[in-house]
DNA sequence: TTGTAAGCGTTATCAC
DNA sequence: GTGATAACGCTTACAA
């Protein structure tokens, strides 16, 4: 079976709690029988059991990320991205991950109660926040360490820490150069509302519009769901009720992608007299074809910056800044071009 | 604080036993004291402490997976891809996944023993198969339950449960395309030799060339780690020494794109008079530019097979088949078109 | 049907 | 410097 300190203290003739502390590097342990207890640790390959260890200790250096699943055709990049920023900076700081992906069916507050009243993790990420999130609510009550990718809605209290992109600036920006494009007729498709960022996103595209005196139409605005689909419904029933309309921006590039297909398949040519916008700047917009504008957010250093402030935060470290703003970057490609003569 | 079965106990009259075994739905409590038991557990919001749970039955329904850091600028869409796979299947077989992003300076070996020798996971998934592996001898030895994603290296005993691609069989189809295209000078970027799959590959390559009664150059073969560097610098030193190839074929998606733009970069028009190829089909293949002919691997399907797997050896449950050998499809696209005349 | 007690492998407290 | 002993919160023989 396993080696255990029980095995090391027999062998070695001192009692489980001088090994226990030999080998955790206690200074009030003699420096002959650390020596001595290491290396029959070594030679027995002695690796502590972590369950033991954490359970005792009530830590447990890992920290906890739920997902939503992401089914075979939809590989979701934001998210992939945004793990391997969680992930490469967790590994830095000697934390593991324990990972839930969460099957739409299932119910995703059980996954949260498991995770943190369950005692495995130190420490949560939450990332996509919603309007008036369980979630957060869920973890303030528990006085359990979290950090968030994403804001409360507008109107909410963000009193926990959080690194967010300035959706309004982004979505702003974006709009404003499609108009200077000299698109005056621009379509939006939003998440649904109860995303928390939908809101920002929306103040964003009217704040655009009114600054380059085009008139906010309600029927210019359409909701979908995050993904590639919801893109390509979105454009479909914008395009089909105003077919004047040339330009859409997306609130993610997922979406983006997919009312460009909707357009292409209505014959627009998309980068000439047609305009498609996105947000995030994942992998995929560069390779779209053509390559698609958006509103760029750093997703693998959010991912970084979160787990330093998350291990802070439980440590007791003291952390400048736990709710961090971050701007968003204009990137212009060519689903944006030509428009202007 | 935490509320523990204790508390229950206190609360409701009866044992720590007998309210352990009624939440755990025995049938040998009283239906009556079931319900009763449930309720006060309900209004206290009880939630089992899992690593309490997990040190006594030695069982923590959690996976283990250690992968490569990926660091800002190549994130690696095959892992990503392979991750979500096993994501989404760990999630519908109810386990947990925890992972362990291993920093190039790490000590890799490490990180496994932790998992497996802490007792943190009850199963191992190990993907990129090297020769010799260390990992695989390793966890042999400590007969832990794991699932690999690749083989041994030609030669190697295979004894160990695996879902593999037929790497051999694969590039030789992308070569024999390339040769029925017209190209009778193609060059091949592998990976280092310790990556398992190489000598299959390799096998492929000169299968396929002398299939088609071209004569295997070995100044036509050249290694480079497996990322988009690695194939940018292969292609580069391919064609300044012979730059009478016409066709690179890289042992994956990742090299072939760095191939592709370095071929470019040399004013060489791919998809014309020029041709590059790839393996494994990560979404960026499609996006690329020309599109990129690939061989291609189910990889998220890998991904769920490898669980399922995997959870049927910790369980004891049959498993038909414990060494998966799946076939590769040729995906061609514009990237290897327009040779043939 | 219910309870007592042991034990999973650690770490922490307190004596010696 | 070192060693009993008691937790951590749970499951599970074995008794009653």
């Amino acid at each position: 079976m396993q080696v255990k300190l029980k095995d090391i203290a027999e062998k070695s003739g001192y009692s489980i709690t001088t090994v226990s502390r030999a080998l955790a590097g206690y200074n009030d342990v003699n420096e002959q029988t650390r020596q001595h207890i290491s290396e029959i640790a070594a030679t027995l390959g002695y690796q502590p059991n972590l369950l033991a260890r954490q359970l005792r200790s009530q830590r447990t250096y890992t920290l906890g990320l739920i997902i939503p699943a992401q089914d075979q055709s939809f590989s979701n990049e934001f998210f992939s991205q945004l793990m391997v920023g969680i992930g490469d900076a967790a590994s830095l700081e000697h934390y593991d991950l324990l990972i839930s992906a969460q099957v739409p069916g299932q119910d995703e507050m059980a996954a949260y109660r498991r995770m943190v009243g369950g005692n495995r993790v130190d420490g949560m990420i939450l990332a996509r926040t919603r309007q008036n999130d369980e979630r957060i609510a869920y973890l303030k009550k528990q006085k359990h360490p979290f950090v968030v990718n994403g804001r409360g809605a507008p109107g909410e209290a963000n009193d926990f820490p959080y690194i967010d992109v300035d959706s309004q600036l982004g979505i702003r920006a974006v709009v404003a150069h499609l108009a200077e494009r000299g698109h005056r007729d621009i379509g939006l498709i939003l998440p649904p509302l109860k995303i928390a960022f939908t809101e920002y996103r929306h103040d964003g595209y009217r704040e655009a519009l009114s600054a380059a005196r085009l008139s906010y139409r309600a029927d210019y605005v359409v909701y979908g769901d995050l993904l590639r689909s919801g893109g390509y419904q979105g454009a479909q029933s914008l395009l089909s009720r105003s077919p004047q309309i040339t330009a859409i921006v997306a609130c993610n590039d997922l979406m983006a992608l997919g009312a460009m297909s909707a357009a292409q398949t209505l014959g627009l040519r998309v980068g000439q007299e047609f305009a498609v916008a996105g947000f995030d700047d994942i992998p995929a917009a560069e390779f779209a074809h053509p390559a698609l504008t958006t509103a760029r957010q750093p997703i693998y250093e959010i991912g970084q910056r979160l787990v330093k402030m998350l291990v802070s935060l439980i440590e007791g470290k003291p952390v400048k800044q736990t709710q961090v703003l971050l701007p968003s970057t204009l990137v212009i490609r060519a689903s944006s071009e030509n428009r202007k003569e």
